[in-house]
DNA sequence: ATTTTTGTTATTGGATCCAAAGTAAAGGCT
DNA sequence: AGCCTTTACTTTGGATCCAATAACAAAAAT
């Protein structure tokens, strides 16, 4: 149970995202069948999904190696992301929302309230924010009612610090990390007054500002809020 | 030579997305290797490759079956290479094009002028305004320089009729078509305006537009124009 | 007659084996 | 001594084999 039961993709996911492989190493399918304990067949198996993933690459005829993500990677991944959703955002203000999106939406936002309601941050509310935030998008993404974009962006969610849910939490600074959730709380209800009022344009645009709420925005929030 | 050459997993694409497989069938990798004369682990391993691709999809805990595709589901997709194909053209707008790619979209917006000059459209034309039209976007995808971002878009091109040059060609309203590629000759150049004067919303707009023009514009040619 | 249980079959997942292709190294030739 | 060739080894791709499991079918019990 301690790790064997989650699939072979996920864990080399996590290894992969967590530098435990340099960028541009050789990944041999030996090697990685024997670090895991198990045989070539399934080691062959997930580097195909992670290939397309785009964690690896191909190494010519030789196998695969660590893909290498430049911040500006990160960067573009994020923005991607930003696109992606405005996407999502504007076709469910268009379309209208459905009551339960409506009610949805609204308790993941009452749920922020409540956390940054007593004005400052705990380690442990890292976690519970992370979660509220992963609702609060994939509400959104799962009411646009669309497999196409909701793939889209689910595969870009696998590139490394890509996933709304990846806020970068910088411990030894709360008060900054909290002012970053309450602008990001703040982003949520904009987002969501707009989603109500069939504000499509408005919705998208805020959408994309709000993904970029982890690159930009540390230098800023520093001083000015 | 005739067929086997060709990857396992481009020769199934290509039959998935000319509908030779129904929708919601279920494929077994026996079966399949059958088909193509092979053993099943090239099978195993293309189909986790067109599982990711979106092309396949898992049924339940026996294989997988053939992905549908519904109208929205290629609007969707259409859309998708929109606001990516335009964000790959802001970034390039924003940053600025280096001389070698104003050359090559100025040449490839000449080519498309002289095809369309003579003032109708042969059915040979097609492919060449297929090849035209696609090195017109991979030159933009190109040099908007990330990997990410071109992954995205090729990924998405995956699933069929989402291509850029998979213009839906009718060759029984030969007039029509004309308009059209007229129509999308004409974007180009807009585009290839916006891009030299860093109009980066402008180009992005323009793109968004010019990814629809396989879906909406048919009905407004047909009089309108 | 319907439902549950049990046995059979079909199908996927994992391991191993063999062949093909590529790389590195060693040796020979100029 | 340097370069080319040949050889040995590493590594991937494909085929086959075995095990685990899920679907299917048949039979028995309520």
């Amino acid at each position: 149970m301690s790790d064997n039961d989650k699939s072979l993709v996920s864990r080399l996911r996590k290894l992969i995202g967590a530098g435990h492989y340099h960028p541009g190493e050789r990944l041999g399918e030996e090697a990685v069948a024997e670090q895991f304990g198990v045989s070539r067949t399934p080691v062959r198996l997930a580097f195909r999904t992670l290939e397309q993933e785009g964690l690896l690459q191909r190494a010519g005829k030789r196998g695969f190696m660590v893909r290498e993500f430049t911040q500006a990677d990160v960067h573009c991944a994020v923005e991607v992301r930003g696109v992606l959703e405005g996407l999502a955002a504007r076709r469910l203000a268009e379309r209208g929302m459905p009551q339960d999106v409506v009610e949805s939406l609204d308790f993941w936002i009452q749920k922020g309230r409540q956390l940054l309601h007593k004005g400052y941050l705990l380690e442990t509310d890292i976690n519970q924010w992370s979660d509220i935030n992963s609702h609060f998008h994939g509400s959104i993404v799962g009411a646009a009612d669309s497999r196409v974009v909701a793939d889209a962006i689910s595969r870009n969610n696998h590139l490394p610090f890509a996933a709304a849910d990846s806020i970068i939490i910088d411990s030894e600074d709360l008060g900054r990390e909290f002012k970053k959730l309450q602008l990001a709380q703040f982003h949520h209800e904009l987002i969501f007054q707009a989603l109500k009022s069939w504000e499509g344009a408005r919705a998208e645009m805020l959408m994309r500002e709000h993904a970029l709420i982890g690159l930009r925005y540390p230098e800023l929030l520093a001083d000015n809020l």
